[in-house]
DNA sequence: ATAAGGCCCTGACCGC
DNA sequence: TGCGGTCAGGGCCTTA
C-alpha cells in the first residue's frame, strides 16, 4: 500500500518520464476515480496540457501543469501510476488513460478503485484536512505532543490519522512505534514527553529509511502490490522489523511478534519491547 | 471535539 | 473445479 515513501518514490521516478511531456486524449473507464471536476470536463481540461512540476503533500501526488493547473493523484490501496508505450491494450484494472506526446501513455490503474484523481486549479481545499508534513520543519516533537495533548485514542490510531501527521500509513505506524518502544494501544495523550521525541525521531527515521530504499512491496500479487512506475519493486520489506512478522522473532529480543486489531487496522508489535 | 463504525471495492484465500 | 464467505484497508461520512 503506497505510503509517503512510496509515493516520494514515485513522484521522483514519474518525474524524468512526464516532464514536459503534453497530454492529448484521455480516456476515464471508471467515472468514479475522477473526484473532480466531472469526467466531461476533466477530459476538456487535460487535454493540452504540459506536465512541468512535481510534489507530494502527504500521501498525494502532486503533478503540476504549465498552465498553473495541478492533477492531484491519490493512489489509496492498489493504485499505479505507469507509463506504457501507446501500443498498450488497457486491462480491467485500467480506469484512467492519458495520451502522451512521447508516443507513449500514462495509465492509471487500480484493483481495488478506492484510488481518487482530481484535476484542479488550487490545490488547497483538496489537501485542507492534511496535517504537518513529516520530513519538514512544519513536524516537531512540540507539535506532535500539542496534538496528541489530551486525546484518549490508541497512539496507533492517532498515527493513521492524516490531520496528525501526513503520510504515515499502516506499514510505517508499526515500524514507527516498535522504534520508539511504544505499545500501539498506548493513549496518545498518555505518551511522556520524552516518549513523543522519540516517537517523533522513529517516524522520521522510518520514512526516511523508506524513502531510501524505494518504498515497501508485500503484496500477494503484482496488481495489489506497490510497484515503482517502472513496475520495479521497493525493498524496504526487508528492513520490517514487525510489520506482517506476526509470530516471526523479534530481531531485538526473540519474543514472538503479536498482531491485534486496532482501529480497524492490523497492528504488529513486540509484546517485550512495546510497553 | 472526539471516537467509533460503516462504506466503497475486488483479489486472494479458505473450507466444503 | 467451483462456490460462498471472509479479509484487507485509506479516507470520508454518519452516528453517538
Amino acid at each position: 500500500m503506497p505510503e509517503l515513501p512510496e509515493v516520494e518514490t514515485y513522484v521522483r521516478e514519474l518525474t524524468p518520464l512526464l516532464a514536459g511531456r503534453r497530454v492529448g486524449a484521455a480516456q476515464v473507464f471508471w467515472p468514479r476515480t475522477i473526484a473532480a471536476p466531472d469526467v466531461a470536463t476533466f477530459q476538456t481540461q487535460i487535454i493540452g496540457q504540459e506536465f512541468a512540476t512535481f510534489g507530494r503533500r502527504g500521501k498525494y501526488m502532486l503533478l503540476g501543469l504549465a498552465s498553473g493547473a495541478t492533477l492531484i493523484v491519490h493512489l489509496r490501496m492498489t493504485g499505479h501510476l505507469q507509463v506504457e508505450p501507446a501500443s498498450v491494450t488497457p486491462d480491467k484494472h485500467t480506469h484512467v488513460m492519458l495520451d502522451l506526446d512521447s508516443g507513449e501513455r500514462l495509465l492509471f490503474r487500480d484493483a481495488r478503485k478506492f484510488g481518487r484523481i482530481w484535476l484542479v486549479d488550487d490545490s488547497a481545499p483538496v489537501l485542507a484536512r492534511l496535517g504537518p508534513e513529516p520530513l519538514s520543519d512544519d513536524f516537531s516533537p512540540g507539535g506532535l505532543g500539542a496534538l496528541l495533548a489530551g486525546r484518549q485514542a490508541a497512539i496507533k490510531a492517532l498515527l493513521l490519522d492524516q490531520t496528525i501527521v501526513a503520510g504515515v500509513g499502516n506499514i510505517y505506524a508499526d515500524e514507527a512505534l516498535f522504534r520508539a518502544g511504544i505499545h500501539p494501544l498506548r493513549s496518545g495523550g498518555g505518551l511522556t514527553e520524552v516518549e513523543v521525541v522519540r516517537l517523533y525521531a522513529a517516524v522520521c527515521a522510518v520514512l526516511a529509511d523508506g524513502i531510501a530504499a524505494a518504498g515497501s512491496s508485500l503484496g500477494v500479487s503484482s496488481i495489489q502490490n506497490y510497484q515503482r512506475p517502472s513496475g520495479a519493486p521497493g525493498s524496504f520489506q526487508e528492513q520490517h522489523r514487525v510489520f506482517q512478522r506476526t509470530g516471526q522473532p523479534c530481531l531485538v529480543c526473540g519474543a514472538p511478534i503479536a498482531r491485534i486489531v486496532v482501529a480497524q487496522r492490523s497492528s504488529h508489535f513486540c509484546p517485550h519491547c512495546q510497553k
